[in-house]
DNA sequence: AATTGATTCCATCATTTGATGGATAACCAA
DNA sequence: TTGGTTATCCATCAAATGATGGAATCAATT
């Protein structure tokens, strides 16, 4: 028997859908207080009645968000550690900040609803938490920071969460920062993608070069 | 006439001072929509009808929550320009980390309410942004990163954002961070500086000496 | 057309929440 | 003491919110 989520993603036009659409722009844009079923009923043009017989209750339509936005994390990284495989590091890191960029600036609910499940301190916790656990060693031994996915040393995880962080926080923060820096939105992309390469690139390559 | 605010301060075992505090301790763990009056009033060990007397309505008390930590970091940026004053790029990146962190770490709410203040959709624009602004410039001067105040080219602005979010992210993430790391407080927080120089010593450094 | 199951909306409920009025108590100066 | 100001609590309200029952509607199958 296919979950609600699954039902959802296989009738990308079924009202399932379009409640879990609605619900994670909003989720991502207010967080999981700041909503109310009713604000994400209007959105869809719905009755409330309606969002519980798909989703059941508030939070259970959260949890769906969370699991949705973890696969497509997960996806995602993915695609990258396709894209990278075999590659120089500077090539790595560059492609993984570019695609990322791209894909959470294309995104931003995805980058708000990272920082809200990340930061709050009711966390409801989810498979976004077991997803960072899992890529986490991955993407070290990707960067070069170690060189077995078992036995991957605090320190590289925690180079890899800066980088994580890094990215997450500029498409997040966008409607701050980008008046901050009086760029507009292509301009602030390439500065946060140029940024991001000019801090991280040296400290990566430094660490390369030293393990040869 | 003194604001309640500034009541508050000057009497710091006052009604007033025991509300702020505990409101902010609340806001910064929950966030503004996932914090009631209740709450807060409960934490002090008073009625509702209490805190509404000396702070009126939820949105004035949670802008002196904020107000009061754009002062407190405010001060704190202070502090820091005082200490690099005259030093030499690295160290001044240094100090600043190490000083930044302590304090984050110290007052994790501070850390949580920046990042509730910065990335809400629904910002209630505060003081901390024009303190933001402010900041930037006299950062990105004391870093090395632009020569005139006055002119500072957007990406250096971007690269000191950067740094800031790195280290609100550690201190606020610690939650989540930590037992993914695996570590206790002190190695965490040891951990944290030790990442935050390896990565941004090497870029500004390199810039530093570039422009030399 | 009739049956059945799935879907949608209307009306409504119980709780929670922000907020207030009024009574009471504490403090303090004259 | 007295008078007035300040501070605190109790009771309560109106609105918002999550959630549900039941009637009505739609769609597919026979």
């Amino acid at each position: 028997m296919p979950t609600a989520l699954e039902k959802a993603r296989q009738a990308p036009d079924s009202m399932k859908a379009r409640i879990l659409s609605a619900a994670r722009k909003l989720f991502g844009e207010y967080g999981y207080h700041g909503v109310t079923t009713r604000m994400i009923a209007q959105e869809v043009g719905i009755d409330i009645s309606t969002l519980h017989y798909h989703w059941g209750e508030k939070q259970d339509l959260y949890e769906a968000v969370l699991t949705d936005l973890s696969d497509e994390i997960h996806a995602k990284l993915i695609e990258i550690e396709g894209l990278v495989h075999g590659k120089p590091l500077e090539v790595r890191l560059e492609v993984a900040i570019d695609v990322m960029c791209d894909h959470l600036f294309g995104n931003p609910d995805s980058a708000h609803l990272m920082l809200f499940s990340h930061f709050s301190k009711n966390r409801i916790t989810s498979e976004l938490d077991a997803h960072i656990s899992r890529h986490l060693a991955n993407i070290a031994v990707a960067m070069g920071l170690a060189s077995d996915k078992a036995h991957v040393p605090p320190q590289a995880n925690a180079r890899v969460l800066a980088v994580w962080n890094s990215v997450i926080n500029f498409a997040a923060g966008e409607d701050l920062f980008r008046p901050i820096l009086d760029l507009d939105r292509p301009a602030y992309l390439s500065v946060v993608k140029e940024t991001l390469k000019f801090i991280l690139l040296p400290a990566f390559t430094r660490q390369a070069s030293r393990e040869k």
